[in-house]
DNA sequence: AGCGGGATTGCA
DNA sequence: GCAATCCCGCTT
């Protein structure tokens, strides 16, 4: 399997979201800058949106030019603005087609997926790019950080999708 | 509990 | 074209 400090590799995330986020809280989120500055989130807390029949999911609304991301197969960055303001930074899971991705809510470092995206200094150019083989932004394995148990959450801020998707816990949260 | 802020979407 | 909405964070 993959040792500590290993980039993930692509097909990891051909696999389905339920699958994957849970592999999730166990890696570190790593971010280098123009001035080779670089800076190591730890993942604790992660979202799953998975499906257009997911009316949480942005993919509810079919395939748009936002969304487009979702459908291709998964490991790519999928990044949106939100509130005019902040860029969440989600990555996409599962095979063609299967519009999925996992949004990064927290991590032990900076809570808050708004915060997470400024201190990543986000912003549009990071839409689609490959998780796998980008060169400022990836993820490593970090499998000895944490025991590898979470509680499951209903997911924040959707309120507006209706009870059961409202209510579904697709918020996993290490501990 | 209210607002900022701008992209996205749906409807005309 | 326009208006409503939004996977938030900060201030009151």
């Amino acid at each position: 399997m993959y040792k500590a400090g290993e980039v993930v590799h692509s097909s990891f995330f051909l696999a389905d979201a339920l699958d994957v986020a849970p592999h999730l809280l166990k890696m570190q989120l790593v971010r280098q800058f123009n001035n080779e500055q670089i800076i190591k989130l730890q993942i604790t807390e992660v979202e799953i949106y998975r499906g257009e029949e997911d009316l949480g999911c942005h993919a509810s609304k079919g395939r748009t030019p936002r969304t487009e991301v979702m459908y291709l197969p998964g490991g790519c960055i999928y990044v949106y603005l939100i509130y005019g303001m902040y860029w969440l930074l989600n990555i996409t899971t599962g095979p063609e087609n299967h519009p999925q991705a996992i949004l990064i809510r927290g991590t032990k470092e900076i809570q808050g997926p708004g915060r997470i995206g400024r201190a990543l200094e986000l912003d549009k150019s990071f839409y689609g790019e490959e998780i796998n083989s980008s060169d400022r932004l990836w993820l490593e394995w970090c499998p000895l950080y944490n025991s590898g148990k979470y509680q499951t959450l209903p997911r924040v801020g959707i309120h507006y999708a209706g009870e059961y998707w409202a209510n579904i816990p697709w918020r996993l949260k290490s501990f």
